[in-house]
DNA sequence: AAATAATTGTTATTACAATAACATTGTTTT
DNA sequence: AAAACAATGTTATTGTAATAACAATTATTT
């Protein structure tokens, strides 16, 4: 019902107003936010009413209260479990990270094939072998499956995931998966995106001047 | 003038184009394309109607061909060049996927800022210290920077890119920079990415049943 | 207390992207 | 050689997202 766009830039604006909010700051308007994220200030104002958020006029919105509202929306009242599949170097990387940082998301286990890889705890994740996948997801009522493994594997595990019963899933591998309809799959694909921006440098170099 | 939606499916045409071509196979009809890639066979039409490629009626479309014609639009001419900025966890994980991948473009370079990573050969990639930026990107010619330093420098790091003649950043900090009109910048935001994901898990165990 | 200025909330418009419809054409079959 | 078929190429339609316009409202100023 929210616009998929909309939720994007709900988690942005989240993150913007933390940051804001740890200043001790108490109000903002739509063209600050606008600003600091390269948005219009009427799309930040259609955000915020979609959502059902008001502000007080002249004022701006109320920082404190703008978190809660898209926290409410983005988090729900529960926490959420994520499991990373695939240990090497991506998924090293990610674990370190989001092991920093906190959030209503948490990751609570890492699988991986290898076995030198497994029964070992990385950046504070406890590693499993691939095949307590069923089991582990169902004692940690994990939901969300961020994918880091070879390509190879992607499918398989993925059918295994749904299986046990994860409803999204964050897809780092370049092939496209298949899932039932009530699985939703966010692709990222960093070869596309690299090839994207290399596309649009070389048009921008190409019509250096013909402005 | 083609639209940006279209350049990213082209990426993902041109792969699963090449992994035919490695089999051998010769043509392949709009729908094999959109099946594979969970499109449209009217898509794929589309896209393929706007780069101006036109296959033959009842046999499909030439692999080699379409390769080539998407190839030519996503490349160009000439091999552009790219280095990396910041070689933690995710700058390695991305040399180290890159050193293995041939296309077009290529990294010549990465730098950091902390003397023990640097002056090294990792992932086949030298490794600069910063202060040498505008140097080396002017040697190689670099026109794409990959952005995974600390969030902290960012913004002054984009600035040195951009006097040095970057044209096109792919931004994974979590921060949005600022740079100059014909710079081309595509962000990347896991977090985003992630809360994205959660939310519609948490909608789709919201409304389970509600169909 | 009235006027002003600045910001919000909402509706209207425009732009862009995806889907659908269908006419066209090359291939195959009889 | 004619007819049927199955795919393409293109136009039309629909849907979604972004932008713009403006009315409503509330702080501030005089
Ligand atoms: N590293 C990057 O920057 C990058 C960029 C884009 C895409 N990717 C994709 O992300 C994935 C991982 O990349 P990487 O660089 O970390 O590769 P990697 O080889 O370093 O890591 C892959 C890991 O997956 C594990 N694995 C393999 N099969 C498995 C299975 N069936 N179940 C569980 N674990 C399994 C391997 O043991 C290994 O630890 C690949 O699919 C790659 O295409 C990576
Ligand atoms: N690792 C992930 O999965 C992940 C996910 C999302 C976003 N990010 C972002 O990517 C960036 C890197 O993440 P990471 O996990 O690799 O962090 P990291 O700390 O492992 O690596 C950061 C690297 O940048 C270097 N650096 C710092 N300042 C620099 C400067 N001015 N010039 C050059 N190099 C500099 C550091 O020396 C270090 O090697 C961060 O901005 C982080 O927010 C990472």
């Amino acid at each position: 019902m929210i616009p998929e766009k909309t939720i994007e830039r709900l988690s942005k604006y989240r993150r913007y107003l933390l940051e804001k909010l740890e200043k001790q700051e108490e109000y903002l308007y739509s063209h600050e936010l606008a600003a600091a994220l390269h948005l219009t200030p009427e799309q930040v104002r259609r955000d915020i009413m979609l959502i059902g958020y008001t502000g007080t006029q002249r004022k701006g919105y109320s920082i404190k209260e703008l978190i809660d509202v898209i926290s409410k929306i983005l988090d729900g009242d529960k926490k959420i479990n994520a499991v990373i599949i695939g240990m090497g170097h991506l998924g090293k990387a990610i674990s370190n990270y989001f092991s920093i940082k906190r959030s209503n998301i948490e990751i609570v286990a890492a699988f991986d094939i290898d076995s030198n890889k497994v029964d070992r705890i990385i950046s504070g994740i406890k590693s499993y072998h691939v095949d307590n996948l069923d089991l582990i997801i169902n004692e940690t009522d994990a939901k969300i499956a961020i994918l880091t493994l070879s390509p190879a594997g992607a499918q398989d595990i993925t059918d295994q995931l749904v299986y046990a019963g994860i409803k999204g899933i964050l897809n780092f591998t370049s092939i496209t998966l298949r899932v039932p309809e009530d699985v939703y799959i966010e692709n990222y694909d960093m070869i596309t995106s690299l090839e994207k921006v290399a596309y649009f440098v070389k048009e921008s170099i190409d019509n250096e001047g013909t402005l």
